[in-house]
DNA sequence: TACGTTACCGATACCGGTATCGATACCAGT
DNA sequence: ACTGGTATCGATACCGGTATCGGTAACGTA
């Protein structure tokens, strides 16, 4: 009483386990006649397959392993919804994992992965150590680094440079006329493209003789609660910034949040900036700065590079994808 | 240059296949030194094994199949955080799928991810179809439905009444006197627990000799940007309402959103209520009304249930879990 | 008529592991 | 010395498909 095997629909459509293979993949060499047996046949019985043994068999799998560091953060299930929608109508399957930005456990799940034979693997950012590198080295299929673009790629990246992006926050901030800026963090031990994008920062503030006025950062994953606890603490510390930048959006609605409580008016009074253009942004009663990554476009472009890379000519493509990320600063509008 | 097999691996340390195999696996059988040299000989060849030549010969998967209907509702990301925890250290490897609310889509889905043959399944919701049904029953693994609790399950169901959640949010908005109460909707066609929500919110007003004074639908899916439009839609028509019911937090966030643009007063002028208990309810500078759904305990239970019910005694689980969803008015508070 | 082509089909050998069972070596007990 | 038990190992037969290749029948053409 299992599930049918192409043998059994074989027999029911009394041609051979090669024609019926054959028939229901749609290869050539097969009647029109018994297409159809088989078909019906396979109807009838409720035959499912067995990837397992077609994997096997063929020794290709329709999967694309994808590793993001957590699911707790839209940020990465829109990158999925990228990733799944780049690869619509290809056939390819994609199998997710998450690494909790715990680098150990992203090698054991790469591993994991790898034991399943994948087309391709799709992961998060530039710095894995050289022991999953070469890992991934070993194993010969295309490897896909998405979201960042600041280190040297195994194989392909698509992403944008963080510290860039930091760079450039802080320039069009110090351009609005902000001086007194302070910077809220959260995971600040292994968000490493959040760290990236603080230094970015920082070093423009450097470039015109400033620094940040004060700090305050936590261990605990970001949340619009911590940016908001933490924007309290600062504001009552320094109640005279004009200017809050957040490790990410998250953070800068709490950090909004906040200063709505206190009656501080943004962003005339106080200016809120964050990273990664969540669409509630777009709701928010007054606006903030952001930069808009381009995160489903990553997802489809990393999407689209594993199908052309494995399609042959590896060689032939472009290592390094840039997409660049937006700025609005929120004030500048409306 | 390819993977290196474990014939070779076995090669490399003067035993058989099958010795290594058992060496590797950690089974009966093997001397140390054996599995000493075996190890070694893995390592050295950078040996990390083939998922499908093992699951096609014992005959098993380590996987679980589970299939969402949206990535971009962070709701679902966070059922899947448990589902990924609740499985953790068990040794099985979840993978996803997104419907998109398609029922044909999920029939798909569903149908590729038997071909994988998982040793479970969990999805999302109590409304599949017929077709669906049978392809579930026929695969004879256990299947693990979640989120909803209104209707029969196939297998097993892990969830919450939603009809009951709406209801129970009625009352206790007509408790705290509100009457003027209006709704907004996202996703009306394909959002099922919400149509549920609404439902059950209406019978309540309906017990109570009351309808929706004002109703604001649309098609698209749930967004505070949403939330934002139909409440200013909602309350151009009908400034009165003391309170709006939204399908969901997001589309209450930025319900709230609006109200303050508008200078409502939250939630003394107009309470707003919405549905999950997103994190971001903690973090608002006003409070809304809210029912905090189990969303990680749905994703933990479902999958201990699903270990529990792969390890044999599938007829002596209890086939329903209802976890409860906890009402928080937000106008109690402070 | 003979021959080449084309369309269709099936036997066989894998793919890379594990289950199963029998073989061997060694030891203790009688 | 013989028997039985235990520890260790390997040969073999799969698991359920696909790749490959050779075979047959039907047909067109020289």
């Amino acid at each position: 009483m299992r599930q049918p095997t192409l043998e059994e629909v074989a027999a029911r459509a009394g041609v051979s386990k090669m024609t019926a293979s054959r028939a229901l993949r749609g290869a050539r060499d097969v009647s029109a006649a018994s297409i159809e047996k088989v078909k019906i046949a396979a109807e009838q019985l409720g035959y499912v397959g067995n990837q397992l043994a077609l994997s096997l068999s063929s020794r290709r799998t329709n999967l694309i392993g994808v590793v993001i560091p957590s699911m707790s953060n839209i940020v990465f299930p829109e990158v999925l919804g990228g990733i799944i929608s780049g690869l619509e109508g290809s056939g390819l399957q994609p199998v997710f994992g998450v690494s909790d930005y715990d680098l150990d456990k992203e090698r054991d799940i790469i591993r994991n992965m790898l034991s399943w034979q994948p087309a391709a693997l799709i992961i998060t950012g530039l710095d894995q150590p050289e022991e999953t590198r070469k890992l991934l080295r070993q194993s010969d299929i295309p490897v896909i680094q998405i979201m960042d673009l600041d280190g040297e790629p195994i194989d392909f990246v698509v992403g944008l440079s963080h510290t860039q992006a930091g760079r450039e926050m802080a320039e069009a901030i110090l351009a609005s006329g902000r001086k007194r800026i302070g910077y809220i963090g959260s995971a600040v031990d292994r968000d490493r493209r959040a760290i990236k994008r603080r230094a970015g920062f920082e070093a423009a503030l450097q470039d015109n003789g400033l620094t940040f006025v004060s700090v305050e950062t936590s261990l605990d994953a970001s949340s619009s609660r911590l940016g908001r606890d933490l924007t309290e603490r600062l504001l009552a510390r320094h109640p005279d910034l004009d200017c809050i930048y957040c490790s990410n959006d998250d953070m800068a609605a709490g950090s909004l949040f906040a200063c709505m409580k206190l009656g501080r008016a943004v962003p005339d009074d106080i200016l809120i900036a964050g990273f990664n253009g969540l669409e509630i942004t777009s709701a928010l009663p007054v606006r903030i700065a952001t930069s808009t990554s381009p995160r489903r476009a990553i997802g489809e472009q990393a999407a689209q590079l594993a199908l052309a890379a494995m399609n042959g000519n590896r060689k032939d493509l472009a290592r390094r994808i840039e997409l660049l990320a937006e700025i609005t600063l929120g004030d500048a509008e409306k």
